[in-house]
DNA sequence: TGATGTGTTCTGCT
DNA sequence: AAGCAGAACACATC
């Protein structure tokens, strides 16, 4: 489930590995609902509207990969829950989730052939190419909240007197703050001891600074660590990076909370799972 | 075989 | 209008 910190590793290995490099040739390797052509790059079909481009640059807002390709075009990923790249020798194996292969031009004493792959085993991820002067107006990028590191408390303050809701679904919509998920919504709002149900109108100045502060802290250190990969697979956690050995109270329903001992509880909040102490999140 | 769980976004209701 | 619940997405597991 990758969040903000998740996204920015992705992005980050990205430039490591395929900026600078043009596109040689694209498979798609599944029917794929996972890509969307815009209309209006004439009726090309995906791989062919790839083929040929350099990949200029890689960036992130809120939880969407935007490459950035020569000709004035852009591949805007969503990698939803399941979504993946791997950047990897042409030889290893792959299965039926490989959705869709990059291959690149590459100088010829390149010794061992790499390739860009993306997998998805549940196809929720997203594909999308567009021209730069519409990508901007695309839902899901036009409606997109601010980003938390770009926040001053003051900026943090009246978004949050701006709505009526209570706060846990509040972080999680993309619309209001862009980037956090399930996981660093509920870590962030433990660490400020702030009750997920809580209004986020009601909520004091002193509290928001405090919230935005964790959220910041919480969010850099997961980027630090290379983000959390919880990965719900036959109720076994697979890791990618190191951050789930930091967590306090994700997924960590019935044990002992760090601060008082209460037991961490799992609720049902805005049709989403929270999780939290109750002792020290209270309602109040 | 069918129910369930998973996060995000979309749709539709109040 | 704003905020909520529920649906849909696709697949694996029980």
């Amino acid at each position: 489930m990758p969040e903000l910190p998740e996204v920015e590793t992705v992005v980050r290995g990205l430039r490591k590995t395929v900026v600078g490099k043009t596109i040689r040739r694209v498979k798609v390797q599944a029917p794929a609902s996972s890509i969307v052509v815009s209309p209006s790059l004439d009726g090309l079909v995906f791989d062919q509207c790839l083929k040929g481009r350099t990949i200029d640059s890689v960036t992130r807002r809120g939880k969407n990969i935007l490459i950035d390709l020569s000709g004035d075009v852009t591949l805007w990923v969503h990698l939803k829950m399941t979504g993946k790249f791997q950047y990897v020798d042409t030889t290893e194996p792959m299965d039926r989730h490989h959705l869709v292969l990059f291959d690149f031009k590459v100088s010829s004493h390149r010794r061992s052939a790499k390739q860009l792959r993306f997998r998805d085993p549940r196809r929720f991820g997203r594909l999308r190419l567009y021209r730069d002067d519409e990508l901007w107006n695309q839902p899901g990028l036009v409606d997109l909240g601010p980003e938390p590191f770009e926040m001053s408390p003051e900026d943090f303050v009246s978004l949050f007197r701006s709505s009526h809701r209570m706060v846990k679904p509040a972080l999680l919509d993309q619309t209001f703050l862009a980037g956090l998920g399930n996981i660093y919504a509920d870590e962030s709002l433990y660490l400020a001891r702030i009750h997920p149900r809580r209004i986020t109108s009601s909520l004091s100045r002193k509290k928001l600074t405090e919230l935005l502060g964790h959220i910041q802290d919480v969010l850099d250190k997961a980027i630090g660590l290379m983000g959390t990969t919880v990965y719900t697979f036959s109720g076994v956690f697979r890791r990618t990076g190191n951050f789930q050995n930091y967590l306090v109270v994700y997924a960590k329903e019935g044990q002992p909370c760090g601060r008082c001992g209460a037991l961490i509880v799992r609720q049902r909040i805005g049709s989403r799972s929270a999780h939290f102490c109750p002792r020290c999140q209270r309602i109040r």
